[in-house]
DNA sequence: CCGCATGGTTACAACGTTGTACAGTGTGAG
DNA sequence: CTCACACTGTACAACGTTGTAACCATGCGG
C-alpha cells in the first residue's frame, strides 16, 4: 500500500511533479506523456495520500458532526441526511457524541480531534448564551437545529417557537381545551425546551385559554422513559386534559405507552401530538401527529453553509440565521378536529 | 490558528525539536525548559497539527464505519456504541452510508476517502461471497454483525442461526403452532436473512413441524412498511398463522400494524417477535419481544480488534471471527407459555 | 538569425511534525 | 586527570504532496 508518486514516476519515466500534474489535470501535458503515466498508474494501483495532499493543501475534504447522541432517533436520522447531503458535495463525516453535557460540549470546540477536519456542524444542547465566547473558535462552525445564540456563527434552525404554537394551535382546533405539556426544562429560555415551551404559551394566549402549571411536565431527558414517566406523574397527582403536546416525538411515544397504561385512548381521550417527524412517527398505534421540522433542508442547508465558509476560509461575512419551513403532520394521535384531515398546515 | 512548533519554539527560546519533545512527554528534559516551553504553548494556544503528525506518522487516529444507513435504529444505535468504544480508546469515527447497495460497498472498499483512517469497521449487507477478493484489501479491516464469508478478514458477528432458532423456539414453546416468517431473501444462504431463516427452520423441524412456503413473507427491505405489506400479503392470501417471527424489529413493528389494521390481536390473536432488540421495542404498544444479539458487545469487541490490527501493522495473524452472546428478551407481544415471564433464554 | 513567447517538463521548497544522529555539558569512576 | 556515560538539547532529513520558478525546446515575427 506504500505506492506514492515517485514510484508512478520512476515506472513512467517522468518526474513525479508531472505525475502529479496528471492527477491534477494540469492542462499543458502531451498526450503521449499523459497515456504514459495513466499506464503506470494503473499498473501500480497508486492512490492519492490524502493525509499528505491535505498537511500540502490545508484542507481534509472531511468535516466533524457533533451530536448529542446518535441514539436519539431525531439525531440519528440528521446524521443519516448529513451524511448524504456532505457525500454529495465530496465531504466526508467525522461524527461526534457529547452526551449533551455542557462540559463535554465546551471541551470539543476546543478538541485538537477536530484538527482534522475543515468545519463543524454542532448540534448544542447543554451550553448557553454563558458560552458565547467560546464559540469563537478559529474554524468554520455552523449551530444546528436547536438553539439560538447571539453569537458570532451562523446558525441553521427550525422554527422552534412558531412550530410548537402551530402544534398547540392544532390540538386547540380539533376541539381540545385542556393541554398538557411534557418535556419541560423549568427556568430555560433559549434552549429548544424554552422555545417550544413558549410556542405553546403563545398558542394558548391567543385562544385565551389559562396556562396552568398543573398541566406541565417538567423532564430534562426527551426518551421515551422519559415521556412515559412526566405522563405517569401527571395522571397520578390527578391533572386533567384531553391532549398533550410532547416536547419532541420520543417523548409522546412514551407519554402514549403510559396513556394506554392507565386506560386512557389515544385519540379519544386525549390527543397526542409530538416534534420531530422521525420515522417511527408514522408507523406506531395509533401513527403520531407531529411538527415535520424540516430534517432534510436544514441538512442539506447546513452542510452547503458550511462548505462556503471552508471555500473562503477566515474571509468572515456576517454570520447568517437560516430557518427551515416545518409542517404539521396530522395522524391518528391527534386528528383534525371534524375528523377531516389536513395535510399541511 | 496557525500556530506550530515553530511559533511556540521562538517564545520559548528552543528548538522545535524541544518542544516536540515536551509535547510527546521525552523524559529527559530539565524541568526549567520544560515549564518555559509549557508556558509558551500555554500562551500561544498551540495545539498540534494532528494532519502533519498523521503524514509523519502513518497513524490518523481515525477509523472509518460503514453502514447501509444511520436511519436505520439498529445501525443507528450500533454506530453510537462504536463511536463510544472507539473514543475510549482515543480514536474518532467517520461514518459512510452504503445504502446496501453492493456495488457502493465495493467501490467504498477501494475508495481513497478512507486514506485517511487507519483502518475500516465494515457492515456490509450486499456483498456475497462472490466479492471476496475485493475484502482483501491492503488496510485492516474488520468485518461487523451480518454476514460471514470465508474471507481472509476479521468478523464480529451475531449468532445469527442460534439467535433465530432460539426466537422460533420461543414462540413454539409458548404453544404457537402455525409459525409465519417475514423479510426472507429469496435464495440467499449467506446473508443474515438467509441465516436467520435457517434457524427458523432448524427449529421447526427440531419440534416436528412442517416448513411451510404458505407461511414465508418475502422482503429484500427491513424497514416497517415492508414489515407492513408483507404482513397485510400474508394476511391478504389468506395464510393462516398464530405466531410471526420478523427477522428484525422494524420488520416486526411493522408487521403488528398491520395486524393491528385487520383486526388481529398481539399477542393473543398473533404472537410476534422480532430481532435486534433496538431501544424502541420496549416502548411500542405491546411491547416487542426479540432477541438482543449483544450490539454493545459486538461494537466493543470490533473496535478493540481493530484497534489491535491497526497496532501491530501489517503483521497478519490468523484473520478470528468473533461470536456474540445473545439473548431472548420476552415481552409483551410474545409471552412466554403459561402466562409465566421468562428473563433470559 | 536573433529574440521572445509558449508548451512541456523539471528541481526545489514547503506544509508541520517526529526519528536519527550527533554535539555539548556535567558527573563519577578509574 | 581522563574517560565513559548519562543528560539535555540541536540540526537535519523525511513522511507524500503541490506551488513556484526555472529550464529547455520549438516556432514564429521581425
Amino acid at each position: 500500500m506504500a505506492v506514492t508518486l515517485h514510484d508512478v514516476a520512476a515506472l513512467a519515466g517522468v518526474s513525479i511533479k508531472t505525475v502529479s500534474n496528471v492527477i491534477n489535470d494540469y492542462p499543458h501535458i502531451r498526450p503521449a506523456t499523459r497515456v504514459k503515466v495513466e499506464q503506470a498508474i494503473a499498473e501500480l494501483g497508486y492512490t492519492p495520500n490524502l493525509t499528505a495532499r491535505s498537511l500540502r493543501s490545508g484542507r481534509s475534504g472531511a468535516i466533524a458532526l457533533a451530536v448529542p447522541d446518535l441514539g436519539l432517533a431525531y439525531f440519528a436520522e440528521l446524521a443519516a441526511s448529513v451524511i448524504a447531503a456532505a457525500e454529495a458535495s465530496g465531504l466526508v463525516v467525522l461524527v461526534e457524541q457529547t452526551g449533551a453535557d455542557p462540559a463535554r460540549e465546551r471541551e470539543l470546540l476546543r478538541s485538537p480531534r477536530l484538527k482534522m477536519t475543515d468545519g463543524l456542524l454542532f448540534s448544542p444542547l447543554g451550553l448557553g448564551q454563558d458560552d458565547v465566547d467560546a464559540l469563537d473558535v478559529g474554524y468554520p462552525l455552523v449551530l444546528l437545529g436547536e438553539r439560538i445564540f447571539d453569537g458570532p456563527v451562523d446558525h441553521v434552525t427550525m422554527q422552534n417557537v412558531a412550530a410548537a404554537r402551530a402544534a398547540t394551535e392544532h390540538l386547540i382546533a380539533s376541539g381540545r381545551r385542556r393541554i398538557a405539556v411534557i418535556g419541560v426544562h423549568e427556568g430555560e429560555v433559549i434552549g429548544s425546551a424554552g422555545l417550544r415551551l413558549r410556542g405553546y404559551r403563545e398558542a394558548l394566549e391567543a385562544h385565551g385559554l389559562a396556562y396552568d402549571e398543573a398541566l406541565v411536565g417538567p423532564s430534562i431527558a426527551w426518551h421515551r422513559e422519559s415521556g412515559a414517566r412526566s405522563m405517569r406523574e401527571l395522571l397520578a397527582r390527578g391533572a386533567e386534559f384531553d391532549a398533550v403536546f410532547a416536547m419532541n416525538d420520543t417523548l409522546a411515544l412514551g407519554a402514549m405507552r403510559a396513556l394506554l397504561e392507565a386506560g386512557r385512548r389515544v385519540p379519544d381521550d386525549v390527543a397526542v401530538i409530538g416534534f420531530d417527524n422521525i420515522d417511527e412517527a408514522q408507523y406506531t398505534v395509533p401513527s403520531l401527529s407531529t411538527i415535520d421540522p424540516g430534517r432534510e433542508w436544514i441538512a442539506r442547508t447546513a452542510v452547503a453553509t458550511l462548505a462556503e465558509r471552508i471555500e473562503r476560509d477566515g474571509d468572515a461575512g456576517q454570520p447568517r440565521t437560516l430557518l427551515a419551513d416545518f409542517e404539521v403532520v396530522v395522524r391518528e394521535s391527534a386528528p383534525a378536529g371534524g375528523g377531516v384531515r389536513a395535510g399541511r398546515a
